[in-house]
DNA sequence: GTTTATTATATGACTAATCACATATGACTA
DNA sequence: TAGTCATATGTGATTAGTCATATAATAAAC
C-alpha cells in the first residue's frame, strides 16, 4: 500500500493530476518506488472512493487534466502511516537465488555471474553517485532545507549500501578464482560493523 | 517468475513434494526469498503444465504425498535461466517512502522514525550473524563444499550491506539531533568504496 | 499542411503473491 | 478415547503491479 502514501505524500505539497504524478516519481523517488503510470491513475480512482483525495474542478490542457487534492482525511492518513513502524521487509532477491543454486553450474559460469552483476552493479553505483552530485548543485534551488536534506537521504541511502556490495562480490569472486571454496571469515567485519 | 526457478533449482537436487519444497525454502532461502506455500502448489502446476517436471507415482504418508522431479527440459530451463544475465533490479523500499516525505513530520517524529528502524536493522543483523555462525558449524555435514559455500554467499551478502545501512542511519540520525540539515559528504567514502 | 511529439487519462488482460480457509489422515498424548 | 499436532494438498478471493493499447487535443517541426 506504499503507492498510495507516496502519492498522499505528493499531494500534500500541492494539487497533482495523474500525469504530473507519474513525473513526480520519475523524477524524484524511481529509484526506490518505480510507479506504473496505470496503476497511479487506478490508486487515483481508489483513494477519491475512500475519500482521501478529492478531484479538483478540471484544468485547461489537451484531454483535460484533473488534478488531486488531499483531504484532512487523507492528511492524517498520511500521518499516521509515517509515524508507524517500519519492520524491514524481505526484499525478494532473485540474483540471490542464482548465486544459491550456482553450485550446480561450472566453476567459469558461476564466475562469469559474479562478474557480470559486479560490472552491473558497479555502472549502477557510478550513475547513483553522479545522480547525487548533481542534486548536491540543486541545494540552492530547494523548497526548504528539510524537503532537501531528506530527499539526499535516500541518495545516500543506495550509495551507503554500494561499497558493502561490492566487497562481497570482490571477495566471493577472488574465492572462486583461488578455488577456495571455504565461507568468508566475519568476524572482524561484523564486531566493526554491527555495534 | 524467479519462484518457478528457484523450485527447479530444489528438484535439481531431488525429486520433492509441495510440502517439501515448502520446508525447502523456509530452511534455506526465506531470508531473500519467501516462498508462499499456496503459492509453490500453483506454481507447480504450472511447471507441469510447461512440462519442466512430472509428478512421480504418488506416495505414502497421510493426505497423499506427490512428489515432483524435474525433466530434461526442466534442467535446460534451469540452466538457461541461472546463466542470463541479472541486472540489479529496483527493490522497492517502503521505508524510503517515509523517509523521502519524513520532512512534513516534526523533527522529533523523523527522529523516532529512524531511531525504531535503525533497532529493527539491528536486531535483523545480529539474527542473520547467529545464523551465519550455526551454519558454519554444519560445514562438515554439507553434501558437498560448492553447495555450502554459495549457500553461506547468500548470507554473506545480508552481513556485508549491514554495516553500510546501519552506518547510515547512524549519520542520519546524528544530523537530526544536530538540527543539521546538510547532505553527507561523501567523497571519501565513495572514492574508497567504489573502485 | 501533414507528420510527430507532448500532454493527458483510461481500460483490459495478465501475473505473482497473500490470506483465509477447506479438507483429511496418521501419530502422539493426556 | 478424545484431542491435538504434524503431515499434506489444494481453492477462492483479493491485491499490487505490468504491459499493451485506445483515445484525443494541442503545439511544434518539417
Amino acid at each position: 500500500m506504499s503507492l498510495k502514501h507516496a502519492i498522499l505524500g505528493f499531494l500534500s505539497y500541492k494539487p497533482l493530476s495523474g500525469y504530473d504524478l507519474k513525473k513526480a516519481f520519475d523524477n524524484s523517488v524511481r529509484h526506490f518506488w518505480p510507479a506504473d503510470q496505470s496503476q497511479i491513475y487506478r490508486t487515483l480512482a481508489q483513494l477519491t472512493a475512500e475519500g482521501l483525495v478529492e478531484r479538483a474542478a478540471d484544468g485547461e490542457g489537451p484531454r483535460d487534466r484533473h488534478p488531486y487534492h488531499i483531504t484532512a482525511t487523507g492528511l492524517s492518513e498520511l500521518r499516521q502511516w509515517l509515524v508507524a513502524s517500519s519492520p524491514p521487509q524481505d526484499d525478494r532477491n532473485p540474483f540471490l537465488i542464482k548465486v544459491f543454486f550456482a553450485a550446480t553450474l561450472g566453476g567459469g559460469e558461476a564466475l562469469a555471474l559474479l562478474a557480470e552483476h559486479r560490472a552491473a552493479i558497479r555502472e549502477q553505483a557510478s550513475l547513483f553517485t553522479g545522480l547525487y552530485q548533481q542534486m548536491l548543485t540543486l541545494r540552492e534551488a530547494a523548497p526548504n532545507p528539510e524537503v532537501f536534506f531528506f530527499s539526499m537521504l535516500t541518495l545516500e541511502y543506495v550509495l551507503s549500501l554500494a561499497p558493502g556490495y561490492l566487497r562481497w562480490l570482490d571477495s566471493a569472486i577472488d574465492r572462486l578464482e583461488r578455488g577456495d571454496y571455504t565461507p568468508a571469515d566475519l568476524s572482524e567485519h561484523l564486531a566493526g560493523g554491527l555495534r
